[in-house]
DNA sequence: GAATAATTGTTTCCTGGTTGACAATTCACC
DNA sequence: GGTGAATTGTCAACCAGGAAACAATTATTC
């Protein structure tokens, strides 16, 4: 377990060093990824549940995608939730930095074949699913 | 990869839960844990090496650590640095939450056969290994 | 052997994230 | 329908950790 947790730190690690280039932490890469893959306007809380986040901290990543242009904020009927909706500039944005991502993703795992790769990703869903 | 960084990065909540009970980090105890299979004092620099984190941070994990009385700095011939021993006290009380910890890390990975512990074993070993 | 480089521990400042409180709103139950 | 519980987004305060600067010391190089 603790070469997992080692893993999974540096893995982090890499990738923050990756995304600060654009200005940006993994977590904020994370929200255009997840509303990217939603295809629709999703609340701050949702995003917040997927990424195992605070909404606290949803509010602040939002407010700094949504300065950069990527990202709006769409009232909805629901008086209480902001709709947050991944803007023009913010999908190319996620499809221009699509390959550098998985190039980078490739580099971190080229240590596996491809079949332990997937054996790897078969443990995690179990370590994952509850 | 995405899955392995999470998972990662639920361990280490959990873990900081885990420690929290203590008043702990899991950095704390991480310290701990070294100190103890080392077997002798070693300076701080090299705690921080072991466990990839900054020397300033290792300052004030061992300033928590030695007001707990876990931990004692040691001048060394080479005056810039300190080493570090554990106590009596602090080995008594890794001795005292071994048995926990291990069930919590057995808790964490109890979805995994042990067949499948060893192939993740592997697995991260050959992720580390640079 | 003197001068420059490298290492150690500490301090200060900064940053990303969490917790807890809050007002606004919606839901549930009587 | 009206009242208390739950949910949402935000803000303030706080915390762990990192980066840079620093003094003290040791290593290296000429």
């Amino acid at each position: 377990m603790i070469r997992l947790m080692r893993v999974g730190d540096r893995l982090w690690r890499a990738s923050d060093e990756r995304f600060g280039r654009w200005g940006l932490t993994d977590n904020h890469y994370n929200v255009l990824r997840i509303l990217n893959g939603a295809g629709e306007p999703i609340s701050q809380a949702e995003i917040g549940r997927q990424m195992l986040s605070s909404r606290a901290n949803v509010t602040k990543l939002i407010d700094l995608l949504e300065e950069r242009k990527f990202v709006k904020r769409l009232p909805c009927e629901d008086r209480r939730v902001n709709l947050v909706e991944l803007t023009d500039e913010g999908a190319k944005f996620v499809e221009e930095t699509a390959a550098d991502v998985i190039g980078f993703a490739n580099e971190e795992m080229k240590r596996l074949t491809r079949e332990e790769q997937k054996t790897l990703f078969s443990l995690m869903g179990k370590l994952l699913d509850e």
